[in-house]
DNA sequence: TGACATACATCGATGAACGAGGTATAGTGG
DNA sequence: CCACTATACCTCGTTCATCGATGTATGTCA
């Protein structure tokens, strides 16, 4: 299981990388990002529900209900332009960080 | 800048790793990590002492108060053994989250 | 009918960074 | 010699986000 502040700083960043892939719903965005990580992201409800507010909030995303094929009711959320945009700056973010911590840990090959 | 969220996630295996590369002390730690990430790291001092602390207390480094060359009195820090071995895992933690994240972001090669 | 997975949501407790504030010393330029 | 800057450590209140608990429903399968 990723450490707290790990699920934190990646959660922003795979939301919107799932969303990219196409629109999705809450449960199954969760599932989605557990399957990614082996099992390693697993969201709580009381962190993914308020996230994806925020987002919307942001109009990173919006939202829709629609009556899924089995006859329930689901909030199906999409990327915005925004959000596209939101991603590739996250994204930076993230290859950034990951680039410093190579020089540390690979110091021939810092360019991955 | 590296959003709050990113900063808190690197803090730990950025002061492990540095200290991995030999003993070190706070305002240098923070130097250290300012540049490998190009300025992008900006440590406050609000956070990073506290966390030198709170790894201290988890036993994942040692401090010793020693005069410095230029005769002033600094905090040197070093990696335990028990340092060396959570390095290890939030190395691991990082590749892998840094893995999930390239599946989506570069479906064929998702081996780096 | 009961159990379980699906599906959404909120809320109080907890944990951590941020900014402000504090103390002090060494080096540099006027 | 004095002011300023960089160095060097520290704490604390505010803010913000996850976690766990709790609540409400519906569809599916035995």
């Amino acid at each position: 299981m990723f450490s707290r502040e790990l699920i934190a700083a990646s959660a922003r960043p795979l939301l919107l990388s799932i969303l990219a892939e196409g629109e999705s719903y809450g449960y199954a965005l969760a599932q989605r990002a557990r399957q990614l990580s082996q099992e390693q992201v697993k969201w709580t409800d009381g962190m993914l529900y308020p996230v994806l507010h925020r987002l919307e909030e942001e109009e990173l995303i919006t939202s829709e209900w629609r009556e899924a094929e089995t006859g329930r009711e689901r909030k199906y959320y999409r990327l915005t332009r925004d959000g596209r945009r939101a991603l590739e700056k996250e994204k930076a973010q993230w290859l950034a960080a990951h680039h410093t911590l190579l020089q540390l840990w690979n110091p021939k090959l810092a360019l991955t």
